[in-house]
DNA sequence: CGAATGTCAGTCAGTACTGACAGTCATTCA
DNA sequence: TGAATGACTGTCAGTACTGACTGACATTCG
């Protein structure tokens, strides 16, 4: 009674859905997998989400987030180089770590799960248009040398792709170097790299 | 007759495999289609490898590169930044490039195939090494200012592996950008941030 | 009561893997 | 030359198991 209570039957199947499937993929999971781990029965699942491939679109549809980017560039720049790529940055790690597990699941599945990718893949092109835009002002303004803002853009959004990518899984390539440290050290090297 | 003697049937298993495996999953592709796809019988693929894991397996262990790098810091830089950082990431890239599905399979499916993620995260942590060693060395030398000889090496690192991953699935999430640009020019910028 | 859930038995389509048998082709030997 | 041999492959039927999904009926709980 107590773990069926908690919160709606759905979200829990919608939960355990995505953890299992991010951690061992769309084909390495059964449905009586995700079923146990929400404490319910398989057949509820069935009831509620008709098939395993809804149930996952449904889990995606309500837990993806997003938006947070399009009003930082907006509201919360100082034009100042380095505190902007600071909360740029530390922005762009928390999204990305709250869609972990979808990002891990579209990057694995697609290919058997069409779209799913191109739901997570709108909002980083969208990043790039918006930063490739900054460094374009900044330029103008004379706070900074870029001959090549998109290019830069994307070299910085690289950057921390390539570090989130690195500790994605929980079992890094590099274990010995924290997430918090790099992402001071790269913007000072990028504000330097970019002073005029 | 054509097909089947153009090279070793085990060979165009293992190609095949690597293939289909790499583009849709362990789980997401069959003995029968893998056995098509070299244009053999099913029964052959069994007769050759025993079994499906086994099949992996041979593939991983005949079609792994992976020792240019340990030449590379050991007999080819010249001790001038730039150059050094250009030939050291066109090598990456090159390696990352022809292992691509086998790196594109071990992200995939580790968890269902254990240790396979071992074998191409090796060399990274090498390449990680053999960079911070060259930045403390040129910074010893007064040739570059690098306070952090490691992290530097590891934002570098993270850099090109960001950009790698971008178009490990040629759907980049960032199609209007060009791989041999951004190594140019974020060799450059690193060189700018590092300059003394 | 009524809505949500559990249980259980079962269907149906795969899917890794096997065994029996036959065909092909090149080499070898009488 | 021609028969015999051996390595390799194909075909086909079949086993054992798994996994998504269903239907009928009972149970719990507000």
């Amino acid at each position: 009674m107590d773990s069926s209570s908690k919160q709606g039957s759905s979200d829990r199947l919608l939960l355990a859905a995505l953890h299992l499937i991010a951690e061992r993929g769309y084909n390495g999971v059964t449905t009586q997998e995700i079923a146990a781990e929400a404490g319910l029965s398989e057949k509820t699942l069935f009831r509620h989400f008709g098939s395993k491939q809804k149930l996952l679109e449904a889990a995606f549809d309500k837990y993806h987030y997003a938006d947070e980017m399009k009003k930082l560039f907006s509201e919360k720049l100082v034009w100042e180089l380095e505190p902007d790529l600071l909360l740029v940055t530390e922005t762009y790690h928390e999204i990305m770590n709250r869609n972990r597990k979808m990002i891990q699941i579209s990057l694995r599945d697609d290919g058997q799960l069409p779209g799913f990718r191109q739901r997570t893949h709108k909002h980083p092109l969208q990043l790039l248009e918006f930063l490739t835009n900054y460094f374009t002002h900044m330029s103008d303004k004379g706070k900074i040398a870029s001959a090549n803002p998109e290019l830069h853009a994307f070299t910085f959004i690289m950057m921390h792709f390539g570090a989130f990518m690195n500790d994605l899984d929980r079992r890094q390539t590099y274990p010995t170097i924290a997430l918090e440290p790099f992402i001071q050290e790269s913007v000072k090297l990028f504000a330097r790299a970019l002073r005029p």
